[in-house]
RNA sequence: GCCCGAGUGGCGGAAUUGGCAGACGCGCUGCACUCAAAAUGCAGUUUCUUCGGGAGUGUGGGUUCGAGUCCCACCUCGGGCACCA
């Protein structure tokens, strides 16, 4: 079907017309930029930025759809309101496509942002386009490169070698953060292991406080968003116990360290564990088992991470030939590698209480070694069932522990331990540092040179930006396992800032993530050359006030831009130690129940849509087919009736037939109670971010208004205008240029965005008389006309008084009444 | 295995503090307009019914005058984490 059309004439809906006429008139009145002034309280709202692969498609019109309700609902309340646009314009795709094409990577880049961008006005988001940035111009990463160092100052961003995750199709290592399942977050090829030098930045000094913060984000962010990011840094409390490890021949006497949630077991440690893949292991094995250790390593080698994390697998390991002593109890215990204990979680070691840890006891009845109960919880001997017992009981064979329970053993361990001097109460975190470096090209170069005598410089701020060389184009992009800025060699020698000697620049680049971490910081302030945001207005706009975006960024980039904001702030530059005071997460855009993809063959095309029913009429139905953060099945969901539900919305403003101004009060009553009730219900709704029954509010007002003109008071009443006023200012928030049009025809100057929110005569809220119900024993038997402010008394005797009741109850006695004026009166018979 | 979230008509989904279940829309059916169709408008649409009424919000219990909503147990689906000591 059509509802367009061809022509714009008189009386008819045509979103062609709308669409060709209103944004150069937008444009003019300047009415999507901010007035920064201070004459108004201010908002922020920012919808992720996009990345600019190809042309905007449904999951964009959709989120930008929803943050779009946010920031007009906000300009009609009053507010200066910040909603600017960006893109994430650095990354691997704009590189691959480089190599293909034998061009650039900016190429590409620029030329889909000027895409994308064209499409954003036609979809009519309402940003302040004078603040869009990307975060390949130089202007900006120089500013990243500036944070860097900042970093860098504070100990926060350091070089380190260590095992990484490498992804052997994109050629380069990842964060932690970044493989998913084993395997490349971005392409899904499965990740390895690889040890190589690398720059990371020190989250984990952080790890306390991105969990403590969490609290002022408690009902402003998603539950399950903060439940995952809870997970990701994974605080554990416990304790360090030291253990002495014996001198074996050679092998000289050595300190470690365990970490531990049950200390109040240590007297049920029987052996001892170290990760088989780490160093440590190979410094403790004495030389008859270093045999037997290096095949065991290999074998572990060989495992994919996948197989290796699997519960299901037996346990494996090797004896070391050394024996740790049990510092309450002087026992010795066997020390093992294996792989089931992680090298990067903890030590790197474990005390092994096998009675009390499935994991510990699995590999004790593997190698037959004891396992001690030292925690009596009435169920069987672990020893026996084979079922390690970690609930509550009571301690026992654990010398002064006898006789605790084991949240009284806990600290009570740990005290004996401190007394002793060989272990501290400790909490360790999941969360690693955040592995930065890229051996990739498009990206922020590394603002650091290296030099022989000086070892690591950084580059002066004045010779900032260090900018990416424009010579490299093509085939000298392929990914080879260095970074192709290695190659550039007239790039990479430069003397050294410090003593002018022969010197080289760092050839890698950062995580896209790093450029992420900080935009909407430069959104306050886009052309400021004096530092990455003006310090004058940065505390007027930060924090964010409504942020929205998808749920796969749960952890990366929302954990990532929360650890900067909060560094950020410690160096002075912000007041605000959470960026994003309230997420919504949108859902995704699916066809016929499946994400939409190039394989599947089942993508709808935006442009088609939009060609088809009009940009409002496609923004209206991703607001209305449901709650914002549930998923959108495209075959579910009628563009058609949302473009009929707009032009019957639109009719009403051609109908009208008062004058602008006119007074509504002595219009059509139960039609004013309606508007005032929409208009009021609204704020609640947007706010609870019910957006979709907003639109089934406006639905119904459009009706009733429909009714009033069409076999009520008529055309000319002032309800009518009211009422289709106020269609017109909510609708705005949803389809901009209906409402635009509307406004227009109601005679009003442009532009609806500034008209205001309408305001709520409370006193309209009340209808003229409402429907009591009569219930028996909680069933429906009567439904009664009351005035409003019906006493209880009376609504009672009316009850008792109906026909249906007195049938109903069939001569049986009353045992109770409960009455709700003027509502609901239950009778609850003998 | 652990942690979140959710189960309501043919479909998407509504339902402040417990108080008329199914708002609004899609689809479907019928009617009007039309030579006809499209578009548009109007009416109907949980289900069973002997037309009095009965049943009904994943299942089974419970609290209450009254439960989609609160409590307990379970089932199913979605998501996250997972050999994390």
């Amino acid at each position: 079907m059509s509802v367009q059309a061809e022509t714009s004439e008189e009386g008819v809906y045509s979103f062609a017309a709308m669409e060709a006429k209103w944004p150069a008139i937008w444009d003019e009145l300047k009415v999507f930029t901010p007035l920064d002034d201070g004459s108004r309280e201010r908002r922020y709202v920012l919808d992720m930025f996009p990345y600019p692969s190809g042309d905007l498609h449904m999951g964009h019109a959709e989120a930008f759809a929803m943050g779009d309700v946010v920031a007009r609902y906000w300009r009609q309340l009053g507010y200066d309101v910040l909603h600017p646009i960006g893109w994430d314009s650095f990354g691997l795709p704009a590189e691959n496509a480089a190599i293909k094409h034998n061009a650039h990577p900016s190429e590409w880049t620029y030329t889909n942002i000027d895409t994308q961008a064209e499409s954003f006005k036609r979809y009519a988001i309402s940003v302040d386009w004078s603040r869009r940035l990307h975060t390949s111009d130089p202007e900006y990463y120089r500013w990243t490169q500036w944070l860097f160092k900042r970093f860098h100052d504070r100990g926060l961003a350091y070089r380190k070698n260590s095992p990484v995750n490498w992804c052997p199709k994109d050629q380069t290592v990842l964060a932690n953060e970044q493989v998913v399942n084993g395997a490349c977050e971005r392409c899904g090829t499965i990740v390895t292991k690889k040890s190589l030098n690398q720059w990371y930045f020190k989250i984990t000094d952080y790890a306390d406080r991105l969990l403590e913060d969490m609290d002022q984000l408690k009902g402003h962010w998603p539950e399950r968003v903060l439940a995952m990011q809870r997970n990701w840094i994974g605080r554990s409390e416990g304790a360090h116990v030291n253990f002495v490890i014996e001198a074996a021949g050679e092998k000289a006497e050595q300190q470690l360290t365990v970490f531990t949630t049950r200390p109040d077991t240590l007297y049920g440690a029987t052996f001892f564990v170290v990760a088989a893949d780490a160093p440590l292991a190979l410094e403790l094995v004495t030389p008859e088992h270093a045999e037997a250790l290096s095949d065991y390593r290999e074998q572990v080698k060989k495992l994919s991470d996948i197989d290796r994390q699997s519960t299901e697998r037996e346990k494996t390991g090797v004896f070391t030939g050394r024996y740790a002593v049990n510092p309450l109890t002087n026992e010795l215990l066997p020390v093992w590698a294996a792989d089931y204990v992680l090298a990067d979680y903890g030590t790197g070691a474990i005390m092994a209480v096998p009675a009390h840890d499935q994991r510990d006891l699995d590999f004790a009845r593997a190698f037959d070694l004891p396992v001690r109960a030292v925690l009596d919880t009435g169920a069987e001997d672990p020893a026996v069932s084979g079922v390690a017992t970690a609930g509550e009981g009571t301690l026992i064979n654990s010398g002064n522990l006898d006789g605790l329970s084991k949240a009284e053993g806990i600290p009570a361990a740990i005290k004996i331990l401190e007394e002793l001097g060989t272990g501290e109460k400790f909490v360790n975190f999941r969360l690693r540092d955040w592995l930065l470096s890229r051996q990739r090209f498009w990206g922020t170069p590394i603002p650091i040179v290296h030099c022989e005598s000086c070892g690591e410089v950084p580059v002066p701020d004045d010779q900032l930006p260090v900018r990416l060389p424009d010579n490299l184009r093509g085939e000298a992009l392929s990914p080879k396992g260095t970074s192709p800025l290695a190659a550039a060699t007239d790039w990479v020698n430069v003397p050294c800032p410090a003593c002018g000697g022969a010197a080289r620049r760092d050839t890698d680049t950062m995580d896209t993530f790093v450029d992420s971490s900080w935009y909407f910081m430069r959104f306050a302030s886009p052309d400021y050359t004096e530092g990455p945001f003006d310090p004058a207005t940065i505390n007027d706009w930060m924090p964010v006030g409504q942020y929205v975006g998808g749920v796969e960024h749960a952890i990366l980039h929302l954990l990532y831009a929360r650890f900067f904001t909060k560094v950020i702030h410690d160096m002075g530059l912000v007041e605000a130690t959470e960026p994003f005071s309230r997420l919504l997460n949108q859902g995704q855009v699916l066809n016929g129940g499946k994400a939409m993809s190039k394989s599947l063959g089942n993508g709808v095309d935006l442009g088609e849509q939009l060609d088809k029913y009009g940009v409002d009429a496609v923004r209206l139905t991703m607001i209305f087919a449901g709650p914002p953060e549930d998923d959108i099945d495209w075959a579910d969901v009628s563009p058609s009736g949302s473009a009929k539900f707009l032009a019957r919305a639109w009719r009403l403003g051609q109908d009208v037939a008062s004058a602008p101004g006119t007074d509504p009060s002595t219009g059509d009553a139960a039609l004013r109670s309606a508007t005032h009730r929409m208009v009021h219900d609204t704020k609640a709704l947007i706010d609870g971010h019910k957006f979709n029954v907003v639109v089934a509010r406006l639905m119904e007002l459009v009706n009733a208004t429909r009714k009033v003109i069409d076999t009520g008071a008529g055309a000319a009443d002032p309800a009518v205008r009211e009422a289709v006023e106020a269609v017109a200012v909510v609708l705005s928030l949803f389809a901009p240029y209906t409402a635009e049009d509307m406004w227009n025809q109601l005679g009003h100057p442009a532009s609806v965005v500034n008209a205001g929110f309408p305001a709520v005569d409370a006193s309209l809220l009340v209808e003229a008389s409402v429907t009591a119900v009569v219930q028996i024993q909680g069933k429906v038997r009567d439904r009664l006309e009351v005035a409003p402010d019906i006493s209880d008394a009376d609504l009672e005797a009316l009850a008792l008084a109906s026909e249906n009741v007195k049938r109903t109850l069939d001569g049986r006695g009353i045992r109770k009444v409960i009455v709700r004026a003027p509502k609901l009166v239950n009778i609850v018979p003998a």
